[in-house]
DNA sequence: AATTCATTATCAC
DNA sequence: CTAACGGTGATAATGAATT
């Protein structure tokens, strides 16, 4: 018996609750727009925004289209990382076994802490209403036999919903929600699932036409996953924190470039910073990644293993600033965004 | 033959 | 009319290089 909760719109409802003048009004958290000119995208925005067909993930740009007087506010990690240490502290009031997502979404266990649904559904609101009083901001939970039925429930009822899913309701309850909502499934599968079936717009209960085989010779684990999930199967543990593999940081530059000296300078920038995080890790590294993408979008990592050893700025920029130069130097175009990633050992 | 490395693709939030 | 498009981290697939 699996809980997922997921806060409501969380950067804006943050951010309205630490200036209550921004209620009520179109809110935007995420890039700086710059008059229309920003090349950043929407993190979240409040239902307000959502009126004028602003979403997450948007770009910045077209969010200033739709609705330029809207408040557009930056993203203030520090904030909510604070505010999502409480939420998790009251998560862990309810059960030691629980996954974070993000800073925003959790999956909890309940299976050792209720014995059937009427239980997990109170023990839903008690969460809901302790985070309200604690935190003073609403959130929305799904409750299901699996993580995936807990996941869409939580959609079901958004914002401040609490849905339970019974385990005799959930081929009913999953059949006839769009196939994106199944976690796992992107643009990308979405697609290549409408060709194969011949048609748009899929829901769940359609890929029962696709048999396990097909699915796996087209999509390989993530397709045996597909097929399992679209008969309400979902056998993935809710698992507690495991240790970062890698980290890293990557930048956009305001205007395309091709100028070594802004290029080496911010990469190295850009290495001093992951330095600094990868040594507070007290961990050695084993890889140093460097990501590169140009004016027309298309991507390019280069990477370089070695021994693990201690990060230093020192390392990470020599290994990196070669791969990168490299591959610059042979590409010869404009440079849009560049990035620095460490693997761990 | 098995493992690691390098690269790309895809996804979540 | 259309396109516009971050940053961080994970996992999988695939082929080449090493052990």
């Amino acid at each position: 018996m699996i809980l997922h909760l997921d806060m409501d719109c969380f950067f804006a409802q943050v951010e309205e609750r630490e200036n209550p003048r921004f209620k009520g009004k179109p809110l935007v958290v995420g890039a700086d727009p710059k008059s229309g000119k920003g090349r950043g995208v929407v993190s979240t925005c409040n239902y307000e925004a959502r009126k004028f067909g602003i979403q997450s993930g948007m770009a910045i740009s077209k969010a200033y289209k739709s609705c330029s007087q809207a408040t557009y506010l930056p993203v203030n990690k520090e904030l909510y990382s604070r505010v999502s240490e409480n939420i998790f502290r009251i998560v862990e009031g309810v059960s030691k076994i629980y996954e974070r997502v993000s800073f925003d979404e959790a999956y909890i266990d309940l299976s050792k802490v209720v014995k059937n649904y009427k239980e997990a559904e109170k023990i839903g609101e008690s969460l809901k209403k302790l985070i309200f009083r604690q935190e003073n901001l609403t959130c929305s939970v799904g409750i299901g036999e699996n993580k995936m039925v807990a996941k869409i429930a939580s959609e079901e009822d958004k914002p401040d919903g609490l849905t339970v899913i019974k385990p005799s309701q959930t081929l009913k309850f999953i059949s006839k929600k769009p196939i994106r909502d199944i976690p796992g499934i992107g643009p990308k599968t979405e697609n290549k699932l409408e060709k194969l079936l011949g048609r748009s717009n899929l829901k769940i209960k359609d890929l029962k036409a696709l048999s396990k085989k097909q699915l796996i010779d087209e999509f390989g684990k993530k397709g045996e996953d597909t097929y399992f999930k679209a008969r309400g199967k979902d056998r993935s543990k809710v698992g507690s924190e495991n240790k970062t593999k890698s980290l890293g940081r990557e930048v956009t530059f305001d205007e395309n470039t091709t100028d070594p000296e802004e290029i080496i300078y911010t990469f190295k920038n850009i290495s001093k910073e992951v330095s600094g995080l990868a040594e507070i890790e007290k961990r050695k590294i084993k890889t140093v990644v460097v990501v590169c993408r140009f004016e027309e979008f298309d991507t390019y990592t280069r990477q370089i293993s070695f021994d693990p050893v201690q990060p230093t700025e020192e390392l990470i920029y020599k290994k990196g600033i070669k791969l990168l130069l490299r591959l610059f130097l042979k590409k010869a175009r404009p440079v849009r965004l560049l990035g620095v990633r460490v693997l761990f050992g």
